[in-house]
DNA sequence: AAAAAACAGGCAAACGTTTGCGTGAAAAAT
DNA sequence: ATTTTTCACGCAAACGTTTGCCTGTTTTTT
């Protein structure tokens, strides 16, 4: 009841058994009679008994953790899939070990070295934006430490990994301000050198030709993601001879920005220019102006399913060891979602 | 170089010395030879030997783990200070054990059960805010597991703890309203259940009344941090006979709540109306019209010192074990930041 | 009634590391 | 040349748990 927790050990002595027969006891093996098995596991209650896990861990070899190294947790993206991946793991036993790598290549290679170190089960990984070297996922393999790498996907093979379909999204969303009556729909990408934005051009365009409009390279403007950047951007669409009606935003932040830049020089956001962006971030419930819809990119299904496949990867290994297996590689599709009005009527 | 990672007992074997002598050897204990102590670490490079953390864990009966509990991740002052606690865990070694409680009772209790089970060295707690039975805690206590509370505090005697003082802030902002001219200014609180509130107010008072300005308690609303109720507490502030011309609010959220409310029955908020409000959340970058000023609460620095706290707990225990000793009890001083304007001239 | 099978439980090793204690050999002090 | 000290290292136990194998007793089968 005090100082330090109860043993197996010293639940063996009180009760004249073996330390076997008590461990046996506790996971209800069938070869301990019934009359011994209650009795140690009243005992064991009694004691308040708690098996250390550390000891387990020790023992089994394995820690029953699972490590996840994320950019940024202040991200709602990932908090959210942190969140699933969470309640994932706990439903099995798993416990989680997080950390962030900051968007920085050196800490994200560290993490790794550190997370084996610990002897994590397993590993989720997003990688940092500026990792450009993948030696360091190599040696998780080499040390048989099954990775599921999620929305954040380095360009290697043989790998599992969770990723988001931003296309969908895209189309969906160019469907959706087309199908408003736009004619000239302007889109403010991300750099270049992000696969997303790439995708999101792709269903920029997809969406366009479909619909038999032409398609103006024009209307798409790259955009470094910086209040300053966009604005530049939004410019730049306004002065076009065609000015685009609505726009269609690399992320919330960017349309953030621009409607505020929009409504500093005086457009009317009601009438005159409609958003569309991705994320679908929280925050949009505090704004009096937002983007009238945003693509959702279901961090907590990513997250989920993420974490699911790396329990499943693990249990598989405890049966089979290094039997060579197909890698997952599951799309999470985007979906347009319309941001409701919210115009409830005042209480007062 | 493959597969399984390299123990102490291999170098040993292969260099035809004891474990015991390889042990020491890499912890560069005096009574090792030099020549042998550098054959060890040699050999350790060469294979890659990393010291399995869990078998030192086991064997001294601590984990190097820190177990934080949190209410919400997506909360930005909890994602700052898990940050802070990282970094500063790290830097003595210690790895972090993150949790939340989703501000659910239940959860709390499970989750301090939960640590002390994976035998964390020791805790940091935010409590959730509807937790109002502490025996889980007392538990604690009675396992000699030291816990630093921070931010949420329960009311129990003999605690360590690290919180921020909101009424300087409070009396802070009512200064700066003041000061730029405002006479009747209003205060729209949290629910009377939290601590947080009654401090909110109690600067409010003081600063009011040491301006020598009669402190009229009708300007004052509580408000259950909705949507709804903001705007509720708006209107009834704004119907009063001497309608205020500045808001202090409960914090940033309600504040954004209350502007778009504000907006939306058309308000002038360069004008007529001025916010100030508490925790300084990054989002206000992106709002077109945001709180003037807010209190800063210095979550990376509570994260910090609570963090601090509890290694130099975790130290102390090492060296005297259960030697009676002061509670530490530390006080972040909140302070009101202005909110650059952020009216950079356009770059086209 | 003897042989076989089922039952209940104990023994001991193993997981990797740390650390108190012991011990020969070399170096220093007398 | 003996005694003392220092040096460099080995021995073995310990941490708590799991698990393959063995053994003694009871029950079942023929």
């Amino acid at each position: 009841m005090t100082g330090k927790p109860a043993t197996i050990k010293e639940i063996a002595k009180i009760l004249n058994v073996s330390v076997s027969t008590v461990s046996r006891a506790l996971h209800k093996h069938p070869t301990i009679g019934i009359t011994t098995q209650l009795k140690v596991q009243a005992l064991a209650e009694k004691l308040g008994y708690e098996p250390n896990q550390n000891a387990i861990s020790f023992q089994k070899g394995k820690t029953y953790t699972i490590g996840v190294i994320i950019p940024e947790l202040s991200e709602a993206f990932f908090s959210a899939a942190i969140s699933a991946i969470e309640d994932t793991a706990y439903k099995r036993n798993y416990t989680v070990l997080i950390a962030q790598s900051h968007d920085n290549e050196e800490k994200d290679i560290q993490l790794v070295e550190k997370m084996k170190n610990s002897r994590v089960d397993g590993l989720l990984i997003s990688v940092a934006k500026s990792t450009s070297s993948f030696a360091h996922f190599d040696m998780l393999k080499r040390f048989n430490i099954p990775v599921v790498f999620f929305d954040r996907i380095p360009p290697l093979k043989n790998i599992h990994y969770v990723a988001c379909n931003m296309e969908t999204g895209s189309i969906e969303a160019v469907n959706y301000l087309l199908q408003k009556g736009h004619r000239s729909i302007g889109l403010i990408n991300g750099p270049a050198t992000l696969a997303a934005s790439g995708e999101r051009k792709e269903g920029y365009i997809k969406a366009m030709t479909k619909n038999r409009l032409k398609f103006d390279p024009s209307l798409i403007v790259g955009c470094n993601l910086t209040e300053e950047g966009t604005q530049a951007a939004l410019d730049s669409l306004l002065a076009h001879k065609r000015r685009p009606t609505a726009i269609v935003t690399f992320n919330d932040y960017v349309s953030l920005y621009a409607i505020k830049h929009a409504r500093a020089i005086g457009i009317n956001l009601d009438k005159d220019l409609q958003f569309v962006s991705y994320a679908n971030l929280p925050i949009i419930n505090y704004m009096d102006y937002a983007p009238v819809a945003s693509v959702e990119q279901f961090p907590y299904l990513q997250g989920q399913k993420a974490a699911d496949i790396l329990l499943d990867l693990l249990s598989r290994k405890e049966q089979s060891p290094d039997e060579v297996q197909a890698y997952y590689n599951v799309i999470v599709e985007s979906q347009l979602i319309e941001n409701k009005p919210k115009k409830q009527p005042l209480k007062l």
